[in-house]
DNA sequence: AATGAATGAGGGTTCATTCAT
DNA sequence: GATGAATGAACCCTCATTCAT
């Protein structure tokens, strides 16, 4: 019993590993459901027994890999012991700019397939993951004392604004390499959250 | 001579309106080189003496819409009469996010596959097409009186932000419909270019 | 061991109202075993335990809802107390007519799985439903005082000329519904009989 | 032109007689459209270019195969010179019995398939066959001097006598070989028609 | 320049069957 | 006896691309 669903969890671990290693090293399209299974070593069935089609283990890897990313840049911050709403919001951005700008093919895999909707959906309110980002979200903001017209606009804008030009900073240096941007980046999410203090 | 080169426009026109169509309707990964070659009425070698692939044909669809819709703004700034730069970009926003509200799917079109990268070297830079943003871009900032510290990464960011925010808004009404999302987005736009002038 | 066997028999009868279910509702190529199982709710391993494939299990079905079928047309007969051959085999094709007229998936099951050779094999001399319909037919025609000359061909001809054409009529009231066809047919059997009396 | 369409008809031709060379060797739902582009000598999108899919094919067959055993009984039938209506329904009848008896593969393989809504719509009033059975039919009747009370009735009760119990004696000589089945079945083809005459 | 018939590799998906538990 | 995870061959169908006309 132990033993089957081990063996289970291991074959869907190989299935997401290696779908994620084919997604960033070749993209969605030109990834096969043949490949996958052919490199992580399982018979093609065996891919529908876990996931429904190449868009569900997609939707799965997105989940699992920026929550992975959000949770490092969470505990990093607690470690740092950042204080102040303002720095502590900066300071997450600033660690997953890192996490990102080191790991170019997560990057690009997260800022084509993340959107607002998932984001929400499968990471802020669902416990699909082991951490929950919306009690870290929730908590972030009530204890800084400070009070916004509209709290989820604000993420939702800091958010976009952040994950869009990064991308293009990152992947691309272009208009300006990211270690340029940043400046402008963190100030620019500085007048932002100014702009909507209450 | 004449006549046969207004013969090929005739059918480069009708591959791209088609193409346009279809991509909007069904997605560029659903339409078929076929597709498109059976709607336009031309025959399917045909596509290949105008266009070297699907992704070619989209490139020069990107080009060709957006400078519409930058194009319609632009002119309707003009005939308003707008002064004073800050009023000048937001109306040029307040515009452009209209026009793609009203047309949902050139929206989803262009927000998918318009790259900084694109931007700029197929629209800011290129002659290809009939209309000279840079100028247009240049004089609105000369013109200004002020100066930033660093006009395009200003616009990047600006164009990063209302594009990704206004994508899911429009199409998704999520986190808010569009209309409530602006004056947050007008005051941010506001917010960002406050804080880089110099 | 009772208890064994009686759950054996849950099983087994479980999966056969569940194939007939399904090959009625959606035909037998349509119907995978993973379908049958997953409805009868037994493992899929199982299935092999009480059928070699997909076709035995058909062939038992068939067998047992075509015996049903004639059972109730015999016992109705019996119960109205028609007298006379002929009669009785107007009856019998009435009922079992409008048995199926009501029942056409059941119709079509039959109709386009039940041959000759099935017929006489599985239900006239087999042992394997539980009530002699070899003996309801040498009774009836032991009973009528008539003699015909190959009995066996004619009750084919019957069959083979009710079967065919009911088939069409009833499900697609082709090339006339079956309401119209019963008077000609009738007409028609009695005609076959009085031919081949001897 | 001609030499493309010349080539195109080839094409389609071998694609027809592989089919129905598979068809009736194994089975409809045992030939796969890889076995038959394979044997035909053509690509695999060939096949597409000319069918829908494998039941397209089927039909189209049905209706060629068909109608080739229908014209020979005519023409035989004109040969022989015979007149009155009964004796030249007898005389197409035991022709094509005979034809389908020297060819059992096709037996199998229009008995299985030709449904009365084929029959009608593909052979009778369609002119996708180079010959018109509504004409014959139409005028075998007409010529007769007779008249019956439901023609069409008469004809599906006729065809569906002949073809189910043929298909059965022919192929499997049961209940009784096709020669001893001929002279009940002739009889009782006389019979449904005099009972049908006005 | 324009055509469109032909290609065939490759896509996603299904499913009867096996066998270790 | 019962299970159901795993298999992998086989299925149908698509489509970018070529090339003889």
């Amino acid at each position: 019993m132990g033993k089957i669903d081990n063996n289970k969890k291991q074959k869907e671990d190989a299935l997401l590993n290696t779908a994620f290693d084919l997604f960033t090293k070749q993209g969605i399209h030109k990834t096969s459901i043949s490949d996958i299974v052919n490199q992580a070593g399982v018979a093609k069935g065996t891919f529908y027994l876990y996931f429904k089609d190449k868009y569900d283990i997609r939707n799965k890897l997105i989940a699992k890999k920026a929550s992975q990313v959000f949770r490092l840049a969470d505990s990093a911050m607690h470690q740092a012991g950042i204080a102040g709403l303002e720095d502590q919001v900066i300071f997450l951005i600033d660690n997953i700019v890192d996490q990102l700008t080191e790991n170019k093919s997560l990057l690009n895999f997260i800022s084509k397939n993340l959107s607002w909707g998932i984001f929400k959906n499968e990471l802020l309110y669902s416990g699909a993951t082991d951490i929950d980002f919306y009690n870290i979200y929730s908590s972030i903001f009530e204890h800084s004392g400070k009070t916004y017209k509209n709290p989820e606009i604000l993420v939702f804008m800091i958010i976009e604004l952040v994950n869009s030009t990064c991308f293009s900073c990152i992947l691309y240096e272009d208009p300006v390499p990211v270690k340029e941007l940043k400046p402008y980046l963190f100030e620019s999410v500085r007048q932002l959250m100014k702009g909507m203090e209450t």
